[in-house]
RNA sequence: GGGUGCGUAGCUCAAUGGAAGAGCAGUGGCCUUUUAAGCCAUUGGUUGGGAGUUCGAGCCUCCCCGCACUCACCA
């Protein structure tokens, strides 16, 4: 470990504290209370006229330190929150407040015990009787005050360079403690997903992360490798084809909330692992789904920030169902004006869009074509929550077609934000159907295109067997967090975003 | 992968091609109720790395590394 000169200082008061018998850090930790705690029961006492709690041990990392000659105040952390540490001659004796101000830094965990009590400004406070150091922080906390140039007070956060703030997400989180509460916030909205779904009778499920055949999802895979089996591997890009396979062994309504890894480029809204919820409820439909979604999502809300009403970059979002729904054929009517379903092939669709001045890539299938359509004209206009429904066949190879139209698929999209949030779709049952939907994809694509759906023999077996009817559903987590939290990136509601490597020294 | 921008002290930021600075943190003092405490003094730099142009480079040129934004890609 290379020090710099600032650690070289701490490591020698850590020298210190060692010759002088004290170990800075020692193996247990004696709290009482927690911060939180605290001053939970300082105010229990005031609000009932009674002493305030003599005698706790309070522990927790040293925010800031202001000596004054003869006491020592001190702002001390822990998880649950703050409290000022007052230190004084009269109490902790001459040596030891020596100590304090000589061995201990911004930074150190230190344990205090003594009473609870205002000071004169009224903060809630612990009146050291005795301290103790828990453990030695050397490297200083990325933390900067504000400046005062010109008369003005320029405001400086702790730590801002988000490269820094990736790579060292805990010093991030101790120095911002916004990004704490997005991480709170997530947990809250993983928590929450998950009682939904069991209230309405879903058994959570894990199914293989390490697959022999990628599928349910157009993306290429991450691949490993298994050395005694002597077997290529790939990191799963979707659950569904698993999932699927469990509505054949009659559990009907089936999710995961799990990790998903697409081997691609990477964005604003876009990491390599990102966290995906998929669920599949037999006897349902799409329609059905579009609405225990608008009632799922509406539920994160409530329980998460208590409102249905949500600013996202400076909107506000209303979460409040019914979401909007927009059939594709019709927006794309309104907004391209082409109806794209006097238009079954890609020849006649280009030509129709040649002829309004659209570009386009007249190479693509009839569908991808569409697809392109929809995300350049449709999607960033879709702030509020909207579904989109009624997708060409050729791009959806595991959904059912509309009665009366092969080329029409009961699929929809929901769009928060300008932002696809979550797919889903009336699943395909037919085992004949999802043969031939297979072999179409592996004609659509080059041999060498990894995106290429490869055969699944296994989920046609299972299909064989009988697969209920259902409406199956995924949704990013991720993005719903950034929409939730307000956040404009994915790197922000991702703990340890990817990064490159970085060389080092 | 392409384009644009950025990288200076532990942190946040300055510095016409002409002596590398400030605030905070740190260090040494003063200070018995502070709240971003205050006052005095003071340490700290391979200016991301390398090469070049120049009498002289943090600044100009080229290469490399990393990050950000953006485009492409993306069920």
């Amino acid at each position: 470990m290379e020090l710099t000169d600032l650690e070289k200082i701490r490591v020698e008061k850590v020298n210190r504290l060692r010759e002088r018998g004290i170990e800075p850090y020692p193996t247990r930790a004696n709290p009482t209370h927690t911060m939180q705690e605290a001053l939970t029961l300082l105010e229990a006492a005031e609000k009932a006229g009674e002493t305030p709690p003599q005698n706790v041990t309070l522990a927790g990392r040293i925010r800031a330190m202001r000596p004054m000659g003869k006491l020592t105040f001190a702002q001390v952390e822990d998880g649950t929150g703050r409290l000022q540490f007052f230190f004084r001659i009269n109490e902790v004796g001459e040596e030891n407040l020596a100590l304090l101000s000589s061995e201990y830094d911004l930074g150190d965990f230190i344990e205090g015990t003594g009473n609870l009590m205002r000071t004169r400004t009224g903060e809630p406070t612990l009146q050291v009787l005795s301290f103790r150091m828990l453990a030695k922080a050397i490297s200083p906390l990325p933390a900067a005050k504000d400046e005062v140039v010109d008369g003005k007070v320029i405001h400086h956060a702790g730590l801002t360079d988000p490269e820094t703030r990736y790579r060292q997400r805990y010093a991030d989180l101790v120095v911002n403690p916004e990004v704490r509460k997005v991480f709170t916030a997530r947990a809250a909205v993983v928590k929450t997903l998950r009682n939904f779904l069991d209230d309405h009778g879903f058994v959570e499920v894990e199914t293989p992360i390490l697959q022999p055949i990628y599928g349910g999802a157009a993306a290429r895979p991450f691949t490993t490798f298994h050395n005694q089996l002597k077997q290529s591997l790939y990191l799963r890009i979707s659950f569904e084809l698993y999932l699927k396979r469990l509505l054949v062994g009659m559990v009907d309504r089936v999710y995961e909330i799990g990790r998903d890894f697409r081997n691609e480029g990477v964005s604003f809204k876009h990491n390599p692992e990102f966290t995906q919820l998929e669920f599949y409820w037999a006897y349902a439909d799409y329609l059905k789904v579009m609405e225990l979604t608008e009632q799922m999502v509406a539920e994160v809300c409530d329980k998460v920030l208590g409102t249905r009403k949500v600013m996202y970059n400076g909107q506000e979002l209303d979460f409040n169902p019914p979401w909007r729904r927009i059939e594709m054929r019709q927006g794309l009517l309104e907004v391209v004006g082409v109806d794209i379903y006097e238009h079954p092939t890609a020849e006649s669709l280009s030509a129709a869009l040649y002829k309004k001045g659209i570009e386009h890539n007249p190479n693509l299938t009839r569908g991808k074509m569409i697809e392109g359509l929809t995300s350049d004209y449709l999607e960033p206009s879709f702030i509020q929550p909207t579904f989109m429904y009624d997708y060409p066949r050729d791009i959806s190879p595991l959904a059912k077609s509309k009665p009366g139209d092969p080329n029409t698929v009961e699929r929809f999209e929901g769009f928060v934000g300008g932002m696809e949030l979550c797919n889903a779709f009336t699943e395909l049952n037919d085992p004949f159907d999802q043969e031939s939907r297979f072999l179409e994809m592996g004609r659509a694509y080059e041999k060498e295109d990894e995106e290429r759906h490869p055969m699944d023999e296994d989920y046609l077996r299972a299909m064989a067997y009988g697969m209920p009817p259902n409406g199956g559903f995924g949704m990013g987590v991720d993005r719903l967090v950034m929409l939730l939290t307000d956040n404009r990136t994915i790197r922000e509601v991702i703990l340890f975003p990817h990064l490159r490597e970085r060389e080092e020294e």
